[in-house]
DNA sequence: GGATGGTTACTCGGATAGGAGGTGTCCGAGTTCTAAGGG
DNA sequence: CCCTTAGAACTCGGACACCTCCTATCCGAGTAACCATCC
């Protein structure tokens, strides 16, 4: 079992589409170059985000995307469920129910499962923190531990890359 | 994303070995005809199980499967990881040092990328969870909130499932 | 009557197909800028 | 010189193969009990 890497790719490119102010924009292409992923399936990650309402997406020339919402608004969670849905990862068959072991009266059965109850509680945990991390926590910390050559060399990045109709 | 079914139909059958006692075993067929589960398939999940050391396997006639150790010894964790294995379900591509916004020297990458810390974290949140609940929890659970004629279904049914060489 | 060896029946275990979901790519739809042509 | 209009270029978006992992099944290997035979 493995994280779709559209969830890894989507917080790195939400992030870098912070610099973005007001109407500018970056397109798929040079956030694809800017990590060396495919552009193709990197557009088709951004479009979930979109329809998730987390970026928005600006067609045409001097078009390309740009955060639906400030950063403090966007937890892991959320892009986590943009990519995941809302369902859990472990879905209980109700298997007590279906061999020799059941019985057919459902009175029986007044509680949940046991065995789904701690699975889902442990699940719970795992969402509890991603909706307790916000992408400006991560955000933060970056800019606070990162590199000051790196920094120099991200921000000479954005400027080149931004665009939008006024800024041509 | 979904876990493998193999987590569920393990713990239930866990579970359901937890009434052998000394040497007595319950066949994989007992097994899946309790849960409606199919033979062979079952089979196959336990066998992880069993190289996980959860349980252990007896064969021939009379044999089947039971527990290697002590309900309280066995956490969901460690099923859990009998099937998924110990490794992140979030693994870190680290695609910030592959395209245009890296360096090459990697002095400038002395810190984990954020990203990768964060979903970590709440990764570790959920096999926490996992790791504090234990099997004889479950069933503890279970015993206290069962409807009684439920219990003396499942209670009949061992009975009548349990194989030892000395219970001919 | 007891021991022994072959047979039998039952168990688990690994090797082999089938299917769903994630991965990766291509081409088309839509939009905006641009530039040429006419008034 | 200004407005209109047709074209082109660039963007996103959905439809189409590929590949990996989970699901599911079958048949063979191994073991212990059983039973007939022999001592």
């Amino acid at each position: 079992m493995q994280l779709s890497e559209g969830v890894e790719w989507g917080i790195h490119s939400a992030l870098l589409l912070a610099s973005c102010q007001g109407a500018e924009t970056i397109p798929g292409k040079a956030l694809a170059a800017a990590y060396g992923l495919s552009e193709s399936y990197l557009v088709k990650h951004l479009k979930v985000m979109v329809t998730a309402g987390i970026l928005q997406s600006v067609p045409g020339p001097y078009g390309g995307y740009k955060l639906a919402k400030p950063l403090d608004q966007i937890t892991l969670l959320r892009i986590y469920e943009a990519f995941e849905g809302n369902g859990t990862i472990f879905r209980c068959q109700e298997i007590r129910r279906c061999g020799e072991l059941a019985m057919k009266n459902k009175q029986h059965y007044k509680h949940d499962c046991q065995i789904k109850t701690a699975m889902h509680r442990a699940e719970q945990a795992y969402r509890n923190e991603l909706a307790n991390t916000k992408l400006s926590d991560i955000a933060a910390e970056f800019l606070q531990s990162a590199d000051k050559k790196l920094l120099h060399h991200i921000q000479s990045w954005t400027q080149q890359n931004h665009r939008s109709p006024v800024n041509k």
